[in-house]
RNA sequence: AGAGAGGUGGCAGAGUGGUCGAUUGCGGCAGUCUUGAAAACUGUUGACUGUCAUAGGUCCGGGGGUUCGAAUCCCUCCCUCUCUACCA
């Protein structure tokens, strides 16, 4: 959510950086924000001073039975009557004037920065970084969804049975090799400082709403009604909402935490050939990355994220491109978005595997996160996140690209914590 | 799931209709003392809104009600704890 304060101070750069995100009514939207918030303050205002008259007169109310001159509280009373109704009035329209700017608020994406480029569709992003060479596939290469047959690692099949579509059953070396990335991120994060945390895979409205997911995206979670609960699409939820409504101390930050979660999505309306496989799944894993920064500091901690999972896809020996994100493709609460993208060779296809983002303000301002300054106020700090990694497609690339005639060919790096070479 | 107790400021913990946004203690901050620190003493110390700054307003788990006036009474929802039951 914007701060009402930067829409009104950088009115014309507000409404610039909402066009570039594609966001068409930017200007008539923020005069309306505008306009309701005065009428909220004028009404604020007269209530006020009802308040304050009525107040008042409690309070002489209370002296006047305490010194026992009850005829002249009886008095009084009878002047708060009208008063009552007026106050009454006022604060009607003042809720409904408050809910109202809120709705016009929530409407509005977040703000991008300067350095997005401009663009509305995938095809305008960015490349900012190519890195290594896809591998040279023998002729009878196949994509991971034949290979996890040949190796029989993954059973999708299996899923359908015991839950549905897009819900694989691992088997044998195949959760072995989940259980290794799995571990391997989560090390290599611990190593770059972050503090592991296991959150709740469940999450109330509440936290929805910390992190933009509802009310918006309420159809791609999956929702239990008789509880009331929601399971995380990402780890980010739960992590990032562990700190709404706190007011953290200055030396507390930059805060990092890193979490590994099983993540649900319903992806409604996906289907397709690609979809196919590992490509698009209801249940998959990830290890999310989370950091919490005073404003000046948010952009070397985006680059911090930034270079750590380069590091990671490095380790893991995957060809892989960054892409800056354009305005139009960017997500409705990131401010400066970096997506990463592995080649999956038999495919012939990057795939999305990480996306590292900086929110300003804006997830902050909802989770009423806030520390302490130098000058003694309470300012809001920033938040950014990035998936350190998301397993199915790593999963993918890694499987078509170090296939051989003798298996699959685990990556050096990655064989500790597998405990074998091979998958054949 | 059943029975009981309870949710108050960073924490602990008072407060059962009238200057209570809230006694007090701890913690935090500033000062006195000290070469420095500790101790002791003194002062200070919630959030939001609003104003140029004051003032004013709101907030005692959430929502609603009674009343001139509610942290305090009533209704309702949520949550926590203890015991019992069940259970990885």
């Amino acid at each position: 959510m914007l701060q009402i304060s930067i829409l009104k101070e950088q009115k014309e750069q507000s409404i610039q950086a909402l066009l570039k995100k594609n966001y068409k009514s930017a200007a008539a939207d923020i005069d309306l924000v505008l306009h309701i918030e005065e009428e909220k303050k004028r009404v604020q205002l007269d209530m006020d001073n009802a308040l304050a008259e009525s107040n008042k007169i409690a309070k002489q109310i209370g002296e006047l039975m305490k010194s026992g001159k009850k005829e002249e509280a009886e008095a009084q009373k009878a002047q708060t009557v009208s008063l009552k109704s007026l106050t009454k009035s006022l604060q009607e329209s003042y809720e409904s004037l408050e809910s109202q700017l809120y709705d016009a608020l929530v409407k509005l994406p977040n703000l991008p920065y300067s350095a997005v480029p401009e663009g509305t569709t995938p095809e305008e992003n960015v490349v900012v970084l190519e890195h290594g060479t896809p591998p040279q596939l023998s002729e009878n290469a196949v994509p991971h969804w034949d290979l996890i047959k040949k190796y029989d690692i993954i059973d999708f099949e299996l899923g359908n049975k015991i839950a549905g579509a897009g819900f694989p059953v691992y088997k044998g070396k195949g959760a072995r090799l989940q259980r290794a990335l799995i571990n391997f991120f989560l090390d290599e994060a611990i190593n770059a400082g972050y503090t592991e945390i296991q959150p709740p895979i469940f999450i109330n409205k509440a936290s929805g709403f910390g992190t933009g997911n509802l009310p918006d995206k309420d159809g791609q979670m999956y929702y239990m009604t008789a509880d009331d609960l929601y399971a995380i699409p990402t780890a980010e939820v739960p992590i990032t909402n562990i700190y709404r409504d706190v007011i953290l101390k200055r030396e507390d930050l930059p805060l990092k935490n890193v979490g590994y979660t099983p993540c649900f999505r319903r992806e409604a309306g996906s289907w397709g050939a690609h979809v196919r496989g590992l490509n698009r799944l209801h249940q998959f894993d990830k290890v999310e990355i989370v950091q919490i920064t005073e404003p000046k500091d948010a952009a070397v901690a985006h680059q911090s994220m930034v270079e750590h999972i380069k590091m990671l896809l490095e380790k893991l020996g995957l060809p892989y491109r960054i892409l800056k994100l354009c305005g139009g493709d960017m997500s409705f609460t990131s401010a400066l978005c970096f997506d990463f993208e592995v080649y999956s060779a038999a495919q012939k296809r990057w795939l999305e595997v990480s996306s590292a983002s900086t929110f300003d303000t804006f997830q902050a301002n909802r989770l009423k996160c806030r520390y302490k300054g130098e000058d003694g106020k309470n300012h809001l700090v920033h938040t950014l996140n990035g998936s350190a990694m998301a397993l199915p497609r790593i999963v993918a690339a890694l499987l078509e690209n170090n296939q051989t005639d003798q298996g699959i060919k685990i990556p050096t790096a990655l064989i500790p914590y597998t405990g074998f070479e091979w998958i054949n």
